[in-house]
RNA sequence: GCCCGCCUGGCGGAAUGGUAGACGCAGCGGACUUAAAAUCCGCAGCUUUCGGGCGUGCCGGUUCAAGUCCGGCGGCGGGCACCA
């Protein structure tokens, strides 16, 4: 080092791109369609991107952890299976075609292109050869096979039902597609619309999806929790209340409760708006039609954001009760009441359930109490305006008297059940999945409607059904509605003229099974059952949190649909699931109120300025990367200029990968700085290949000791998808040998050293795979480290010489000790009272109790 | 309203009930340099009468010992929400 010669410097720009070549050469990264018997399959996963044309750094991070699972897991043994796709139907690409008056098809090609040339310069391990997009015919074609299978099973059918209509995009959503009573892309509010639909019957499989969420203990807590809720089980009763007089045919009324131990409790009857009884009383009752009318056009979500109030509608119907024939009860029709929950219609009891009591309290209805505290006085406990959903006993309700709610509940179904009105029942919140889109861009759906024959499948043999490409955008609706000849056909089975289906598939449906396809791409039939039978289930996934329910309940659903028809033999698609934070960043906005991108922004004497006029810049919150927020960073602008090495460095340093991490300048400065630091840390050993030494000076059993108990801690780490906890371990083995540059000259510290910088590039690898490589070679390495077997720590080298022992009195440190490891109590326990400190402190004091633990700890009790 | 998670230096964070603050960022000091950048080395929770005292949101408990376990409170974040 004393020659004047020039500091090695790492140039990334032409390593990367050379590393990804020769990676590519070897074919490190492919694997078969049906999985080699010879050794343990892996299959990681990412969510697959949206082609919106650039990646973000939520794709960055998403697919770097991924790349390192992929990479670590191929070391360990493993054959792993880490495809790359596109979820490329959607809406934004027929936005494109209007705005711009480019085909959806052109616009999502090119955006695939550029997209796909960012990820490849990030230097992930995926085997490319397997890449589709779900917009290749080749792709929805089998999904059309797929959904003709279900069709045939009974797993999809059309049906007639109020959807979610979304104004804006001109579309049906699903239930999960609505939140706060808006579209979940456009924000519009969302109508209720009667229209005739396919849908996936999800419900079938409510309870399995619902107990197996058990058996998924790779998965986040939170997410099997949010699935849980979502399909919503709960256990109660349904009971038929007869119409003192029939209405237009209608003779009862059905309702769902969790509480029929409250039955003696009822005032009322409350419809929902579009319940069949509430639409023959509107039909012949003027307020009646006004008023649900009215609950029609809000939408019930905006009704419960905007005023919370309850209002209802008397029909002046009455129905009669099991328990209480003597009496009768209106039946009313109420805006609170959910035609999708339930049967869609309630009885009310007011003292027991706070929306009941509102109700009642706004129309005069009676407040009858049936469940009573312990220790309160039946006969005179009353309810104000909080309604009582306690624990309790059941009173003023004949046989129920004196029973515990759990006991009324049992008792009252068993006699309504005796009665014939009616039997325990399971509910549940989930609702089936509604896929119909009136869009162009997305998976035709493959029926033919026939004036005969009804609803007749596309025949196989004229699969896929391609979209037409000679398309127009000039006026909203759907392009495939509008077309001038396609959706006219013979109909298959009797040869009359018919219309195609000319709604397409939502577009989860695309991405609920490309995790089965990647694994025989290219297929004849939707799988190969060698092949998904051999690589599936997904052994981890990786992606945002966003999709803990649609995706990721769709999926589940999707893959036991495919089970029930042959298609695959897993019930559950994903064994391990980790879901990434979000990528934030400071937002800026000029004095003007204009937000400004960070590279519109600089430091100029502690204060952030805008870079073109110098004016005074206002740091806003760091928030998750948006367009709208302006606060985002491009990841090609980043590789460009410190590479992909440092890009992947930085989004796994310091922040654990499930917590959100802040992108910031220095961050990644500092991620680059070490990046040449362990290149120039190497640069020593380069060319060295000393025998393994017969003697070692202590200060390089030392660093090897280090370098062994680094192995052993990042292992553990990536074992723990704890990377943050890896990188800091890596950092101080770079320490440790940047410190051994001291004692260099010492016996055995050559061959330490080289240990120490090939076990630094080999553990760095998973995260920074160009740079290992590089490093790797340098050493004199042979071959690709990327078909290198993980380093194993040797476990002399583990074993710790000396232990530092922590004296405590009364449980404060006072001083440490050196010992030898597994000392025995006595030994330890007389140098702890020897140490000066601790001697000195427990001078005059009567020992009580001594503690030890094992090269731990050494604790005095003292007296007084 | 209900459910879940989180709260540790200036910042991100580390820590199988056993020496709190590893590692990094920012900071400070030094070396090298005409100088700066880069690089290298070092310091660093607060406080102190230099013995020590205080310290992981707050209050209490269990324990020889609590960031960690238990109970309560507060704050922040997220999910669900007229679900009968």
């Amino acid at each position: 080092m004393n020659e004047a010669s020039p500091p090695a410097v790492y140039d990334f720009a032409s390593a990367e791109p050379q590393w990804q070549h020769a990676w590519n050469e070897a074919g490190c990264f492919a694997v078969d369609d049906i999985p080699a018997s010879d050794r343990p399959k892996y299959y990681v996963l990412e969510m697959f991107p949206y082609p919106s044309g650039k990646i973000h750094m939520g794709h960055v991070r998403n697919y770097t952890l991924g790349d390192v699972v992929a990479r670590y897991k191929r070391a360990c043994g493993y054959q792993v299976l880490h495809p790359m796709g596109w979820d490329a139907f959607g809406l934004p690409a027929e936005n494109a075609a209007r705005e711009r008056g480019v085909h959806p098809g052109e616009w999502t090609r090119a955006n695939i292109a550029a997209m796909r040339a960012e990820l490849k310069r990030m230097g992930l391990s995926i085997d490319w050869r397997r890449e589709f997009a779900t917009c290749d015919p080749e792709y929805y074609g089998q999904q059309q096979r797929l959904f003709l299978a279900f069709l045939a099973a009974g797993l999809a059918e059309r049906r007639e039902s109020f959807v979610n209509w979304d104004p804006v995009d001109g579309t049906v959503l699903a239930n999960e597609q609505v939140i706060d009573g808006r579209g979940w892309r456009s924000g519009a509010l969302v109508e209720k619309k009667k229209l005739a639909q396919w849908s996936m019957r999800i419900t079938k499989f409510a309870p399995e999806l619902l107990a197996a969420l058990d058996g998924l203990d790779r998965w986040p807590e939170r997410v099997r929790t949010m699935q849980a809720k979502w399909i919503g089980r709960s256990e109660g009763a349904r009971l038929r209340f007869p119409l003192a007089a029939e209405e237009a045919g209608i003779a009862e009324v059905e309702v769902f409760t969790t509480r029929p131990d409250t039955l003696f409790g009822m005032s009322f009857v409350a419809l929902a708006a579009e319940h069949p009884l509430a639409l023959a009383v509107a039909a012949r009752d003027a307020g009646a039609a006004a008023f649900v009318a009215e609950c029609r056009g809000l939408g019930t979500s905006e009704v419960a954001l905007e005023q919370a109030e309850k209002r209802g509608y008397d029909t002046g119907l009455c129905v009669r009760h099991p328990f209480l024939p003597d009496q009768s009860f209106p039946v009313w029709i109420a805006n609170f009441v959910l035609m999708e929950y339930g049967t869609g219609a309630i009885y009310g009891c007011p003292a027991h359930d706070q929306r009941d009591l509102d109700f009642a309290r706004k129309y005069g209805l009676e407040v009858p109490v049936v469940v009573v505290p312990d220790g309160e006085d039946p006969a005179a406990f009353q309810v104000g305006e909080r309604a009582f959903d306690g624990a309790g006993r059941i009173a003023n309700s004949g046989f129920l008297d004196g029973r515990t709610i759990e006991d009324a509940k049992q008792a009252a179904i068993g006699r309504l059940t005796e009665m014939g009105w009616g039997e325990s029942v399971v509910n549940w919140r989930l609702r089936d999945w509604g896929v119909s889109r009136q869009r162009y861009w997305g998976c035709p759906i493959p029926v033919i409607h026939c004036g005969s024959c009804g609803v007749v499948p596309v025949p196989d043999d004229q699969l896929p059904l391609r979209l037409p490409e000679d398309v127009t955008f000039d006026r909203p609706g759907n392009p495939l509605d509008h077309h001038p000849t396609w959706k006219h056909v013979a109909c298959p089975a009797c040869g009359a003229a018919a219309t195609r289906e000319t709604d397409t598939f939502d577009t989860f449906v695309d991405s609920s099974w490309y995790f089965a396809r990647f694994c025989s791409p290219a297929a004849a039939t939707p799988t190969v059952r060698a092949a998904v039978d051999g690589w599936l289930p997904v052994d981890q996934y990786i992606g945002g949190i966003e999709h803990a329910i649609l995706h990721l309940l769709y999926a589940r659903f999707f893959t036991r649909a495919m089970r029930a028809s042959g298609y695959v033999a897993q019930a559950e698609p994903f064994a391990g699931l980790f879901t990434q934070g979000m990528v934030t960043h400071a937002s800026y906005k000029s004095e003007d109120g204009r937000w400004l991108y960070p590279d519109e922004v600089e430091q100029s004497h502690g204060a952030a300025v805008e870079r073109a006029s110098g004016r005074p810049v206002v740091v806003g919150r760091v928030e998750a990367m948006s367009k709208s927020k302006r606060n985002t960073v491009d990841p090609g602008g980043i590789i460009y200029r410190y590479g992909a090495d440092t890009a992947r460095w930085f989004i796994l340093s310091d922040n654990p990968p499930e917590r959100d991490i802040e992108w910031t300048e220095a961050g990644v400065v500092g991620a680059y700085r070490f990046v040449q630091r362990l290149y120039r840390l190497a640069e020593p050993s380069c060319g060295v290949r000393p025998e393994v030494p017969a003697t070692c000076a202590p200060e390089a059993t030392a660093l090897r000791r280090t370098t062994h108990r680094t192995i052993a801690a990042v292992t553990h780490a990536l074992e723990g998808f704890t990377f943050n906890v890896a990188v800091a371990r890596i950092y101080e083995l770079a320490g440790a040998i940047a410190e051994s540059d001291r004692t260099a000259e010492a016996d055995g510290m050559a061959f330490a050293r080289r240990e120490a910088s090939e076990m630094a590039a080999r553990l760095v690898y998973p995260m920074m795979p160009h740079l290992a490589e590089e490093i790797f070679a340098r050493l004199g390495g042979a071959g690709l480290l990327a078909v290198q077997p993980w380093p194993k720590a040797e476990p002399a080298l583990l074993a710790v010489q000396a232990v530092t022992i922590a004296v405590q009195i009364m449980g404060k440190l006072r001083g440490t000790i050196e010992a030898a490891p597994g000392a025995p109590a006595a030994e330890v326990i007389a140098a702890a009272e020897a140490e000066p400190n601790v001697a000195r402190q427990l001078e005059g004091r009567r020992i009580v109790k001594r503690i030890h633990v094992p090269d731990k700890i050494v604790n005095f009790v003292v007296a007084g």
